[in-house]
DNA sequence: ACAAAAGTGTTGCTGGTACACCCATGT
DNA sequence: ACATGGGTGTACCAGCAACACTTTTGT
């Protein structure tokens, strides 16, 4: 009896979304490289009929025994081979209508890897580069994602040492600023920003050279967590309208 | 109440439909106000078995013919009757096992209003304001999803002016500074505060006094946006590690 | 020798922080 | 008169921006 009144207002609630509401979940990715000197993007081309010829966002509908995290770094390891790269989740996509074949809502993560160990393990050539400045259109509303995940790392790297994901494990001085400045599209002055990146106590010197390269080599350092979490405790609260 | 009850019904008959895997999506809103001083969430009692007497979010499951945004106001609109308030995706939360009736993955968003808003319409006496430091155990991974969010608002408090979406149009320096002491939990020093207010231009005086109060009364001010906006254009981009 | 980039210091400016006194209102 | 907070200015310091020359390596 109350059973059925229950199970009356279950069904008016499904109904409510309506009988054959049915909806999926995925995950897309935006895969980031730095690649001489480019930011780039990893894409692959759709199958999708609507959008055929297109490029489109590496992703997949979500398993039922993981998370969205754990699902977009399945998505990395298939796709690209590479493992423990930066993964970080920017934002969910749940227009109405932003996919063709149904309603799918979408989380979109944004990843770092370095193009060098992806370039290793790729067997896959439906897969692509491109440099993030030349895309114009993409399959569904993957150029918004990719917008707003760009933005997101412009913002992020500002802030947080991320960008070290996207080189070797030893770089130049000159490659980190390079790096900064191609995706942020400013320029540093090559003195202020040394003193800035050392000032962190986050690099440290590896006591080797640059050695393939056309012009008095650099030195080669790499990026200490541990040594950036002491600095950052001087932990810095205040208004940066 | 009886709504949270149809709402389990509604996830348990999804999740029972077949072999199939079947999810729900939801949003939970986290919604932050300012009231006599103290920052407070908006929570509601859970009559989950599982959870029976424990704080819940409000939330609820997206309908078939809107977003994720819409879905989020729609909860706003009709638990609280406030319309137009400030609202923001921050993070979505899919664990496998976060809730108890099934697969649910839910999409948390960040809310401000004025208390005073709500107060005026509210009839629902299962709602109540809760002093946000004074929180400890909730309802599935709310716990969780209210850290994330407080997080989330403190971060961008200082960056972007959303603050006064908690205090009334018309308000003094005096509460203002309280509100940013009372969210981030630190101090500024008063004549600091307003000189860094004032520079930022976003601030209009309303040629009014405070009349409640019971001393020397001060000035009150609006927020203006497009001062805001006029004044961040000269955009700021560095290293701010 | 030349080209290319590495490496290095100083100065001025700007913005942040620290700090104290008088004023207006209510009780 | 007293208590409470409103309103104001200055001096110091730190961090950022601007700027040029010498050094090392490869060709």
């Amino acid at each position: 009896m109350l059973d059925e009144t229950i199970k009356t207002m279950a069904y008016r609630a499904l109904n409510d979304q309506g009988p054959d509401f049915k909806y999926s979940l995925s995950v897309d990715c935006v895969i980031f490289g730095y690649d001489e000197g480019i930011l780039k993007v990893l894409l692959i081309e759709s199958d999708q009929p609507e959008y055929y010829g297109k490029w489109s966002l590496l992703g997949d509908v979500l398993h039922k025994h993981e998370d969205l995290n754990q699902a977009s770094y399945r998505v990395l390891r298939e796709r690209t081979g590479v493992s423990n790269m930066y993964l970080e989740q920017v934002k969910t996509f749940s227009e109405v209508n932003r996919h063709p074949a149904g309603r799918v809502v979408s989380t979109a993560y944004l990843a770092l890897v370095n193009v060098k160990d992806y370039k290793l393990k790729s067997v896959d050539n439906a897969l692509h580069w491109h440099p993030v400045s030349e895309i114009d259109a993409m399959a569904f509303d993957h150029k918004l994602i990719l917008d707003t995940c760009l933005n997101a790392l412009r913002k992020k790297i500002q802030q947080e040492p991320i960008i070290f994901n996207l080189l070797d494990k030893k770089f130049s001085l000159r490659k980190l600023q390079q790096v900064f400045e191609e995706v942020l599209a400013i320029e540093f002055d090559r003195r202020n920003f040394r003193k800035k990146l050392f000032a962190t106590g986050m690099l440290v010197d590896e006591n080797e050279m640059e050695s393939d390269v056309h012009h008095r080599p650099g030195k080669l350092y790499s990026f200490n967590l541990q040594a950036y979490e002491r600095f950052k405790h001087k932990s810095f609260v205040g208004l940066h309208f």
